[in-house]
RNA sequence: GCCCUGGUGGCGGAAUCGGUAGACGCGUCGGACUUAAAAUCCGGUUGGAGUUAAAUCCAGUGCCAGUUCAAGUCUGGCCCAGGGCACCA
């Protein structure tokens, strides 16, 4: 064994042999249970980031770690091809997005070659590729064909920077995921997934993911947004148009004093009286002008227009006017909210401004008693300040008055159910998945349009529609893929007439909402998976992936994963049992970012420590889940350490034999100790990873057991046949504790020191639960809860006589002489705690 | 405004059940080796008081209460930071 640590030699070596050994390919059959590890694949951008690093590494312990412990381990890697980046590279540099791609997808590959990830590079999956597509394009027909996918026109989200269109989950207030460019409204028919369908059974099912983080779970429900309530419709007085709204609060229903409809309502032109109409169209020109960003803005000051109609309040005979104004929403719910000023915050606002009458009909519960109030004079009416929105009992209510709000709710709309101007109803605020796309560099919706026969889904037997090569990259505001010759125009399969495709690619998350399952039978070309494939391998054990797709990419593969079960294409209905949102990589207290110039390039990394300090290090200072501080002297010392431990090892090579041996029950003290130590780390260790994947405390048990070896061997000069046994023992169990991290290193002198086969092949050490403890225990002694002496003792003393030894130190004594002993409390085999007076 | 997560030394962070707060590392200070440096090794490092040095004592896990023999950990109320949602009726 060489005296020092040379990582990038060993590294290359190994990496090699792996290659060619075909270590990590993963078997469909075996008796071992299957455990499927799987990270968050990768845009092709260029090269590795730090966070690629951390995301990969985690997740290759984690299926290092199950298979020393006798899984069956999948742990695929792909890539997510399509998109944007390629397609402006392709214009900027006059390439070709697929060369692009590709030559992106080579140099990446090599970098994951150099982190030594146990990938089964079998079954990647390249989702740009037309053997992934086609199944893609395939998934879109069965989705089609059960009504799951659908065109219509809507205004929808539209990005210039873009020139595309996008979905709700792809707009950060108000601005573009990608470019941060302000999303306009364009109304635009475009294809639409029914997510909507699902948006019961994704928000309940969540409960069934104890394997996930609450923060993602929370977010994913305030995404789906459930709430229930009613919708009542109010007769137009002017003319026989009835207005519906919903409301969560119908039990405040007697206390509406106006209405509101959105400017975009589409019955606002009837419900405009001649009058008024004049400034309700200049009212609905200025909304239709304001950004989201604007209007959205909940500090603006409210404003709004009256309609000139009045409506009738089916509960109370009252009539009421119709105003238009831009915090009701076209999108949400009816389009139109009744307004009660007196018990909502926004409504109150807005008659204030207006001059609207404010009518009480809640009390809270300690003031019923208090007789002015129900009766609502005028002063009272003027002086309230706020809205009261807090529970309480119903006044100027009718025969609903002394109820309390809770019960009103469903009383008040079972009347108006009976009386047949009413339903109970459940709102989302989640929106169907827009996923059209005007761009080239996405998989092709399958569909051509037939001026005779409509919409026609592409036959099963014509898949793929491959993407068109004769197409210039360099037109400006519309699709690359309709400058093409070759694609637009084609012929009906319904009728054989002349017909146009469709020139829209799939959003990329469409693509990315299966790849998890196209890895159990990556190369079937009959099926996008062949069902007993992904039924055995399938759910996800676990997922590792950044918290940045905690809605879009995590909620759209749980409704494809749903979607394919009622299609019969799977059996399970949720796709990643356990989650894990590792945190970002942060330097200098900032996301590394090209634009603030504090990234670090994993290349220097792997060139000047090695692929295996690199892992050691970003798994070191911070547990997974929380945000990473990269440093560049942690670095260095993660690379003394490994070089430590190299030391360690070669210098006692001579000593160290692999072959089994056993260890005398009776040895020396020093080495009973040190036997101790390391069933303690084993112990210490597999809980660490076993638990959350500590990884960081994982390390530091590496290098507790590190300085705990050298302390021995620095007390012996000479080593007697139980000392090397005891030796042996300690450095291959560090080696093989090691291994999952330090892939290389640990390979290496497994080799060295005369293993045979791989040392990731081997099993995961085992401890002695009677061994995995200190020979003797610290007895703490308290004295009024307080810290006043440690003493050494047995194990296997009793209480008593653990609390003879207490009072029998010379410390206590001192210290509670002239005292009275009120309680003793013993916990065995740790502390005696004397309670004095 | 609502929801989630977190708050422990100079820094990253440890601390199964309530039972020795600060593991391990970074940084730093001191020492050994060396002509010197690098590398390596050894030791100190929460704050304050105390001492030639020690012993020792006091305070301490965002704040305020509470439960308990004992609270970083449990309960109630707040404060702060990060993230998500939001004129969603």
């Amino acid at each position: 064994m060489k005296d020092a640590y040379f990582p990038q030699e060993i590294e290359k070596k190994w990496q090699k042999i792996w290659e060619e050994k075909g270590a990590f390919k993963t078997t469909d059959t075996s008796d071992k249970p299957k455990y499927y590890a799987l990270s968050m694949f990768p845009y092709p951008s260029g090269k590795l980031h730090m966070g690629h690093v951390r995301n990969y590494t985690i997740t290759d312990v984690i299926a290092r770690f199950k298979k020393m412990n006798g899984y069956n381990v999948l742990h695929p890697m792909g890539w997510d091809s399509f998109g944007l980046p390629a397609e402006n590279a392709a214009m900027k540099h006059g390439a070709n997005p697929e060369t692009w791609t590709d030559e992106n997808i080579a140099y990446m590959t090599k970098q994951l070659k150099m982190l030594g990830l146990s990938y089964d590079w079998d079954r990647e999956v390249t989702t740009c590729k037309p053997d992934y597509y086609k199944w893609t394009q395939w998934l879109f027909l069965q989705l089609y064909k059960k009504g799951l996918a659908y065109k219509k026109e809507a205004a929808v989200n539209w990005c210039e920077e873009c020139g595309t269109v996008l979905a709700n989950e792809q707009v950060i207030d108000g601005k573009c995921w990608r470019c941060d460019h302000v999303v306009e409204k364009k109304y635009l028919s475009q294809w639409f997934l029914k997510i909507t369908d699902y948006a019961e059974v994704l928000l309940e099912d969540l409960d069934k993911l104890s394997g996930w983080g609450d923060n993602v779970k929370t977010m994913q429900a305030n995404w789906i947004g459930k709430s229930e309530g009613a919708i009542f419709k109010f007769k137009v007085v002017e003319n026989d148009l009835e207005v519906p709204v919903y409301t969560t609060r119908p039990d405040t229903v007697h206390g509406i004093t106006y209405l509101v409809v959105a400017p975009e309502y589409k019955d606002i032109e009837k419900l405009t009286t001649p009058e008024n109409k004049e400034a309700v169209e200049a009212y609905r020109a200025n909304a239709r002008k304001m950004t989201e960003i604007e209007r959205l803005s909940t500090d603006r000051v409210k404003t709004g227009v009256p309609l000139g109609t009045h409506c009738i309040n089916p509960f109370t005979g009252e009539k009421f006017p119709l105003w238009t104004a831009d915090y009701a929403l076209v999108e949400y719910g009816t389009g139109a909210v009744m307004a009660v000023p007196a018990h909502d915050t926004r409504d109150f606002d807005f008659a204030k401004k207006y001059n609207l009458p404010i009518k009480i009909v809640i009390i809270p519960d300690d003031k019923k008693d208090d007789k002015d109030l129900p009766s609502c004079p005028p002063d009272l009416l003027s002086s309230i300040t706020e809205a009261y929105t807090e529970p309480g009992v119903l006044v100027n209510s009718n025969e609903f008055d002394g109820m309390n709000n809770e019960d009103a709710k469903k009383a008040i709309t079972q009347k108006a159910v009976d009386g047949g101007f009413g339903e109970f109803k459940t709102q989302y605020r989640l929106r169907d998945w827009l996923v059209s796309r005007q761009r080239y560099w996405g998989a092709p919706i399958p569909v051509v349009y037939c001026d005779k026969c409509g919409i026609q889904p592409v036959p099963e037997d014509q898949l793929p529609v491959l993407l068109p090569k004769d197409v210039d990259f360099t037109v400006v505001g519309k699709s690359p893929i309709t400058t093409s010759k070759t694609f637009v125009n084609t012929t009906c399969p319904c009728c054989g007439g002349p017909a146009k495709r469709e020139t829209d690619t799939m959003d990329t998350f469409v693509c990315s909402s299966w790849y998890y399952l196209r890895y159990s039978d990556a190369k079937n070309d009959t099926m996008p998976f062949a069902k007993d494939k992904v039924n055995k391998w399938l759910p996800v054990d676990q997922y590792v992936g950044g918290i940045e797709h905690a809605i879009l990419h995590l909620l759209y593969s749980r409704f494809f994963t749903k979607a394919l079960r009622d299609l019969g294409l799977l059996d399970f209905d949720e796709p990643f049992k356990n989650l894990l949102t590792q945190g970002m990589v942060l330097k200098d207290g900032s996301k590394m970012s090209k634009s603030k110039g504090n990234t670090v390039d994993p290349d220097e990394i792997f060139e000047n420590y090695g692929a295996d300090t690199a892992r050691l290090f970003i798994l070191s200072d911070s547990p997974p889940a929380r945000d990473f501080d990269w440093s560049d002297a942690g670095v260095e010392g993660c690379y003394k350490f490994l070089n430590r431990v190299w030391r360690l090892i070669s210098s006692n090579a001579e000593y160290i034999t692999v072959s089994p041996f056993t260890l005398h029950s009776s040895l020396k003290k020093e080495n009973d100790d040190m036997v101790r130590l390391v069933h303690i780390a084993i112990k210490g260790i597999t809980n660490d990873i076993s638990n959350d994947f500590q990884f960081n405390t994982v390390i530091s048990k590496y290098r507790e057991l590190v300085n705990a070896i050298y302390d021995w061997r620095s007390k012996k000069s000479e080593l007697d046949d139980e000392d090397k046994a005891v030796l042996s023992f300690a450095i291959l169990t560090l080696i093989k504790l090691m291994s999952p991290v330090a892939v290389h290193l640990t390979e290496e002198a497994w080799h060295d020191l005369g293993g045979q086969g791989s040392i990731h092949d081997i099993e995961w050490p085992k401890w002695d639960e009677n061994l995995a403890k200190a020979s003797s225990i610290t007895l703490v002694v308290q004295i009024n809860g307080k810290l006043k002496d440690k003493i050494e003792a047995d194990e296997g003393l009793s209480e008593d006589e653990l609390k003879e030894l207490a009072l029998n130190s010379d410390k206590v004594k001192e210290l509670i002489s002239g005292k009275t002993i009120v309680k003793t409390i013993v916990v065995p085999k740790k502390l005696v705690n004397i309670v004095v007076k």
